[in-house]
DNA sequence: GCTTGAACTGAACACTGTCAAGTTCTATCC
DNA sequence: GGATAGAACTTGACAGTGTTCAGTTCAAGC
């Protein structure tokens, strides 16, 4: 019972690195056995710590996860960037590689995308909000670029949200296994480039083009207070 | 310890209806604690049974959710006619008025509607896929009916495809709480009406509309094999 | 009336997340 | 340097979960 008694070297007595080893940890098991795969203990064991070693840093389950998907916005949003700078000057050509950065990131993480769109297993963290607030951001601006000084508040969000929702639901369906049939004949390269940027050229298209004369009446703009 | 020892009338010997019992159970579960809620022992609570009961009609807890989601399916088909047929004559206010229903759907069950695009919990029975195909096929129709004879295999599989990714995202996105900002200010019926019918009806024009010209090259058209 | 087999029970097993109490170590103060 | 406060972690327990397997109860067919 001695103080020295742990085998040399190999557990020591405080991790010293602990937060840092179950962030790590939930992200391999997440991409190893998906979202639902998810278990506080198997994230303990792989850190080499005890059950309620995590409690003491992140409160609970949901904080941990909540953690991690904060970190997952971010990486999010890295990737709307790089879509964005892949895809040159155009205005309407950086919204469309954002889109197609939103759909890469979401099928190179599934698991952590799912997480990130799953409110209830994700305490509601401050920095959490923050980060996915500062991802959606990035999307508005590129439609703020492209609708240009031509953008009143409802078009201007009106515009985000189809976009939003047009990329968010082919990563959806996508990692839902949805399109299985399709990306087992396409590699996702060429899904990408011949499915779906066509139709976000074909989106983009219609947000930068003057108001299509079909808008059936002036509604009270809904205020952007917060995302 | 002779047979007739249960309490009066109160718990036959033999359920008779526990198959229907069980599904009953499983969907007003869900209605009430969320996809993630879900728990095969509290069903069978409900249901009156021992925790093990579910296991001679359904094997385990996937093909119970997997039975619940074929109907589940059915009903979002059922969503989906009811959408088109309020919305008249013309194709495009047809098809539109699919894409409503579906998130008219999506937002009366979430919980339901969460776990139909989540593979990971469901056994992939044959019916599954075929309530889930039938319900894609309305949506292909709709479509096909828009693109009139002017139809080729690629366009119209974009096209379909587009339709459902949009409607599909607005859903999620809806769901997943990540619009309460916006619907905290603009009830259901005016987001769908103010916010969303618009987004559709430009989609469905950008579709309807001759060849976009924007077309990069001709790609080999993806067989339309299976959904 | 006996028997067969479907429908269901009960107890067990291996898991899970969380909590309260106890231990071990670090760091700070004197 | 040595005592001490508090952070970091362990131990053991509790209530819950899905699934399995050996039994029991019953309806129906021969």
């Amino acid at each position: 019972m001695s103080s020295s008694k742990r085998s040399a070297a190999q557990a020591p007595y405080h991790h010293g690195h602990l937060r840092q080893a179950l962030i790590e940890a939930t992200e391999s098991l997440l991409a190893e056995r998906g979202a639902d795969g998810f278990s506080l203990r198997e994230v303990a064991r792989r850190a080499g710590v005890s059950p309620s070693a995590p409690a003491h840093h992140f409160g609970d389950a949901a904080g941990l996860l909540a953690e991690v998907c904060t970190l997952a916005f971010q990486q999010l949003a890295d990737a709307l960037r790089q879509g964005e700078a892949d895809a040159g000057s155009d205005p309407k050509a950086r919204l469309v590689g954002q889109g197609l950065g939103y759909i890469d990131f979401a099928m190179r993480e599934p698991a952590r995308f799912r997480l990130m769109f799953r409110s209830g297993m994700l305490e509601p963290t401050e920095s959490l909000k923050a980060a996915a607030d500062a991802a959606f951001a990035l999307l508005d601006d590129g439609v703020a670029a492209l609708l240009g000084k031509r953008r009143d508040a409802l078009a201007h969000r009106r515009a985000t949200l189809a976009m939003w929702a047009l990329v968010h639901g082919y990563a959806h369906l996508a990692i839902a296994g949805r399109l299985d049939w399709l990306l087992a004949d396409l590699p996702k390269p060429r899904w990408l480039r011949e499915v779906v940027q066509p139709a976000l050229d074909q989106l983009a298209t219609a947000i930068s083009s003057p108001t299509p004369a079909r808008a059936r009446r002036p509604p009270a703009a809904p205020r952007p207070k917060s995302r």
